[in-house]
DNA sequence: TGTCAACACGAAAACGTTTTCGTAAACTGT
DNA sequence: ACAGTTTACGAAAACGTTTTCGTGTTGACA
């Protein structure tokens, strides 16, 4: 077991001083070819390469960028990390992530963990607890403290940075003049409560779609589902919220859900009350999750390019870490949603 | 903007040493009451926390742990690693992910770039590609350097390190022998080709499935399918070379397919050719993904856990960076399966 | 031979900690 | 009053780098 070598120690070895050697392994001019090209042998055979940690303490940058996320075994999520990944890897950055569970206490542990020198930057979607307590001090602080910050996705307009989203909204809104497009005339919309931003954002799209086609919205079709349904666990919960949204409503032609789940849960009801899809129900889901491809009938979504989200948030941020002058002007980006039409949508 | 504080900093305000201050903070005994309170109450107001780089420096370790997996993208190996996370944090680790993307290169450039003292150690499912090529140099280097590795799920004997994997023989038999209790009488097995070691082992048992039930193995009843099918953008041709299984074998009446989207894409090609399932068909995957739970029918499955996969690796990685005796008895854990029983059989 | 530049290298500081050791000053006991 | 002990603190090393600056040696040139 040979252990990593270091500056001193072949310093030691080759009798010369450590600034020796250090220069010589950087090309330095100042040192002759001869000590350079020994010295370079020597580290090359005992594989030399500098200690990460060492360097960070001195550069005072860690090229490590932290992700600090809900949950990671979510489709949506882990196609960001994808994205973050494959950008920062090839700008020579690393990808430390924390996992919140949705919990407000763990978010700001993980990001006081991190913000202590460990990384150079976050980027991150908020918490559904930190969005209901609405207590954002963790971000402002980490800010203050010269920390950028790319939110994506779950963002609030409190805080002053970097942010990535979708267009929630007009997302929504083409999906559901889709569906009123193709003849649906009682769209019900299954959303969140509303202080899941993207719920609510897409609640909006939904509305402004049906205003656009001069129809009044109804209560009764708008289903604001209580969020610990979203957990696998409930989901006969969740299925009898839906049930009853077809019991109230008879004529209903068509459903617009704010996310996969919902979405196929809803055909797994209608499955059940004889509904032929799409002949009698036609849905749409928001997401680019795995189920909605792979369902029967495969399901017309809202894709969300996760990938390009995590691409562009890891851009945002390096670009911001790498930037000479300090001025830092936020930026919000707009990736544009696709609606991906499948057989759930005539 | 108030950048973060330092002992150094502290020790100038309040006039003391540096040496002071580090102690008075950690409470020792050497300190006088009237100065600890001093700096606590100061270094409290500033908010004061130890940097954490310059703590790895000193301690030599980090306190981080790398992961490298294949894809991030994929219901399993986030299940993993939301298992190792939980672990991770709950004994004050930090995780590190680093994706191969199945490349050999990236494999071995993403452990390079971690090991130079980013990270205590690493917690890793081999690549397909290096599973080809045989090469693992950089596993023995890694471990030769000191640094211990934990493996799971696709592993290989020539390492010797911890490993976590599920009974692969063991599930695929039962999941097997189950389809013949259920009345199969030409149960066969879609799987990879034999150098990803899972999809060996799943093979296997199979086999011996078929052998305690006195069956002779056919071979047209065993499909090898080329791991490039697997990728998301060849299921059309995935598809016909599970029709052809089909068109090759009038009487097949049941199917064990090793991964989640065989499964899924043998139920749709069944459909197709009007077979009822589970009547005609019984079908069982191997993984414990979102799909089989929400397909219709859901499908039988055999359950891998992945996150107690990953707690347990974390585990075993950390009581091996805890250890004080230095030496290593490489521990391999099985994490038993679970045959999950829906719809999709009798 | 004396001066100066070029060359080749080393010493030391810095990054932010923790910890060992040394030492003044104050206190104890006789 | 004096030796010995405790108290309270500071100096410095160490972790592994990079970089600035200083310096001794060499060679060239007048």
């Amino acid at each position: 077991m040979k252990k990593k070598i270091t500056l001193k120690q072949i310093a030691r070895e080759l009798d010369v001083s450590i600034s020796t050697v250090s220069k010589a392994l950087r090309n330095s001019v100042e040192i002759s070819e001869d000590t350079r090209l020994k010295v370079q042998a020597f580290a090359k055979f005992y594989n030399y390469r500098p200690n990460n940690i060492a360097l960070s303490l001195k550069n005072r940058k860690t090229k490590t960028i932290g992700i600090i996320i809900p949950e990671i075994v979510h489709h949506f999520f882990s196609k960001v990390i994808s994205g973050i990944e494959a950008v920062a890897n090839k700008r020579g950055y690393n990808v430390i992530v924390g996992l919140s569970n949705e919990s407000f206490a763990k978010e700001v542990i993980n990001m006081e963990m991190l913000a202590n020198g460990s990384i150079d930057g976050f980027i991150l979607s908020i918490a559904k607890e930190t969005l209901q307590q609405q207590d954002y001090h963790h971000f402002t602080e980490t800010i203050n403290q010269g920390m950028p910050i790319v939110m994506f996705d779950r963002v609030v307009k409190e805080i002053n940075c970097d942010k990535v989203i979708v267009d929630d909204v007009l997302g929504a809104k083409k999906a559901v003049s889709k569906l009123l497009d193709n003849g649906c005339k009682n769209v019900a919309i299954i959303t969140t409560k509303d202080y899941v931003s993207v719920g609510k954002l897409r609640t909006q799209g939904y509305l402004e779609a049906l205003e656009e086609n001069k129809i009044n919205p109804k209560a009764s079709l708008i289903l604001k589902v209580d969020d610990e349904l979203l957990s696998e666990d409930h989901l006969d919960a969740l299925e009898k919220e839906i049930d009853n949204l077809f019991k109230n409503n008879k004529k209903l032609d068509g459903i617009f859900a704010v996310n996969e789940l919902y979405a196929i849960t809803a055909m797994k009801v209608a499955r059940k009350l004889s509904l032929k899809i799409p002949e009698d129900l036609q849905i749409i889901g928001f997401t680019d999750g795995v189920l909605s491809k792979h369902a029967v009938p495969s399901l017309t979504t809202v894709s969300q390019h996760g990938q390009k989200i995590g691409e562009k948030a890891a851009e945002l941020l390096i670009n911001n870490l790498e930037r000479e002058d300090e001025e830092d002007v936020c930026e919000t980006v707009i990736i544009e949603t696709e609606l991906i039409e499948r057989d759930s949508t005539k």
